[in-house]
DNA sequence: ACGCTATACATAGAAAGGCGATACAGCAAG
DNA sequence: CTTGCTGTATCGCCTTTCTATGTATAGCGT
């Protein structure tokens, strides 16, 4: 078993954990990774590099905003969903459930070849 | 709702998609495509630029292989699953589930925020 | 015979995003 | 003071999908 999720598979669904995240409440970047990594059982291990272009990103889009914060002891950059980024998040996750749908139809007839550990 | 998925969900699955058709038997790079857009009830229109390329490359590794065979009427390029693409697909399959697996616990959340149709 | 459409395989170049490497700075512990 | 974690950020590389294009044949209507 991988211990971690490849490029490809995060790729197009890597916003939709991230607004998913932000949708708890507000947070800066090295927090998501963490909450990322913790999530998962460590096996969403978004890097830095990745992170910050995509809030950058995503922010430049205006699904979310952020402004910096000292009073918190270390100087961060705090970033919450806005309501364009929630609307956002409401589609994307409808899109995402009906692609895993469209996957499971091809994938279970595969299954039935082999022993399927209960889940 | 978009009529079709975009290239990024499709990313990192595509493999698998086209692995899971592969093991209902032999096919073709056309018949394949039709496949794919038939069970995703036109929702998985991959290209025929992106999906030859995709063949070479999962041949190229062994997971894969082909014969040419015009007796058919047409001259077509046949695609059959390998051993190796059978374990292949059996890692991918799992690795998927426990991705699925993953989005989901980080969705369940949100999804308690709207209405939620019932499937 | 001719053109049109669907079938069938293939490659080239562009676009996009995740990755590792690297950088820099504050703070705490040893 | 040196090591290590925290915290944000950028750069070039790599992979994969996309669009556009090229080639060729079969079957059909006119």
């Amino acid at each position: 078993m991988a211990d971690r999720f490849g490029p490809d598979l995060l790729r197009g669904s890597l916003d939709l954990m991230v607004l998913s995240v932000l949708a708890k409440g507000p947070t800066y970047g090295y927090q998501l990774q963490q909450s990322l990594r913790d999530a998962s059982r460590e096996q969403v291990q978004a890097q830095a590099g990745t992170l910050y272009p995509l809030l950058h990103r995503l922010e430049a889009d205006g699904l979310i905003q952020s402004r910096w914060e000292e009073s918190t002891g270390r100087k961060r950059k705090w970033y919450e969903l806005t309501a364009a980024g929630d609307r956002r998040l409401s589609s994307q996750a409808a899109e995402w459930d009906l692609y895993v749908d469209c996957i499971r139809s091809l994938l279970d007839p595969v299954r039935g070849r082999m022993p399927k550990p209960a889940v």
